[in-house]
DNA sequence: CAACCTGTTCGCCA
DNA sequence: ATGGCGAACAGGTT
């Protein structure tokens, strides 16, 4: 599940543990979540340094052992992070498991795979060159999503808010999210929107992206049934604003969740 | 058994 | 060269 709040939910869970340093690197070398990545060099970097930092951009997060040792961890589709207990034994989808010092362990969990894990020795990774700015930063402008959506003008607006050169940690669910509470059908070409519309989609991105910082992003409560989120997953979800069936479709090329009565 | 899935990347085509 | 789309990745769940 992880978008923008999540990343920054797991993030927190192994941030718990800073300051404490690392006895074992275990890790299935094998798996696809490694596909760029020097695993012995992961592991021979990561034995015996400290937790010292943590990190997100977007759906990226990073994490610093000592002061030069850096691993990427990128959840993918179902990726988790989280603290085991001392005793723990990996199962079948913990790919990486650092044993720590005072017996817990960090694991990481990913059942599909589509996940990645990079290692880097050296002061900053080169995962960081080149970022766009964060959405919940001063540095994103009503002008750089404006400029944007004329780039992409003959796409869907859905198709757009997932790209992450533009909109950092945005997917499925507040794509649809935001745009519902826009008011603007997804299947509608981005270079179709009039100005009123585009400042309605910038206001309405970083509401959501602040609500979802909020609420999913500090301790995963479930979000206020006035948001489209608790209605979205299933067949059969009623508009909160019309009471009208709510709408599946794939636009994009992702499972689509609107309100045609509302969204135009 | 078949369809579905909160993400990214690649190859093909216009 | 650039942009847009569908398929592929892998395995659990419905």
């Amino acid at each position: 599940m992880p978008e923008l709040a999540e990343v920054e939910f797991y993030r927190k869970q192994w941030a718990k543990a800073e300051g404490l340093r690392v006895s074992a690197v275990e890790v299935n070398a094998k798996k696809r979540i490694y596909r760029d990545t020097d695993t012995r060099a992961l592991v021979n970097g990561l034995e015996g340094s400290v937790l010292c930092g943590s990190s997100t951009h977007g759906k990226q997060m990073s994490f610093v052992f000592g002061k030069r040792h850096w691993l990427g961890v990128h959840l993918g589709m179902t990726g988790k992070l989280r603290i085991v207990a001392e005793g723990y034994e990996k199962s079948k989808h913990d790919h990486l498991l650092l044993r720590l010092k005072n017996g817990e362990g960090l694991a990481y969990t990913d059942p599909r795979l589509f996940g990645k894990l990079l290692y880097y020795k050296g002061v900053s990774p080169p995962w960081f060159k080149g970022l766009p700015p964060e959405i919940l930063s001063d540095e994103f402008t009503f002008r750089l999503v404006d400029t944007f959506l004329d780039r992409r003008a003959r796409s869907p607006i859905k198709a757009v808010l997932l790209m992450q050169e533009r909109f950092p940690g945005i997917g499925n669910w507040m794509a649809d999210e935001i745009l519902w509470r826009a008011r603007i059908a997804p299947i509608s070409h981005s270079g179709s929107l009039d100005a009123a519309q585009r400042q309605e989609l910038y206001k309405r991105i970083c509401e959501v992206c602040n609500d979802a910082m909020r609420v999913i992003g500090s301790d995963w409560s479930r979000p206020p049934n006035s948001w489209l989120f608790n209605h979205r997953w299933k067949d059969g979800g009623i508009c909160p604003h019309t009471g009208k069936p709510l709408k599946r479709e794939v636009i994009g090329g992702r499972t689509t969740c609107w309100s045609p009565a509302w969204q135009k």
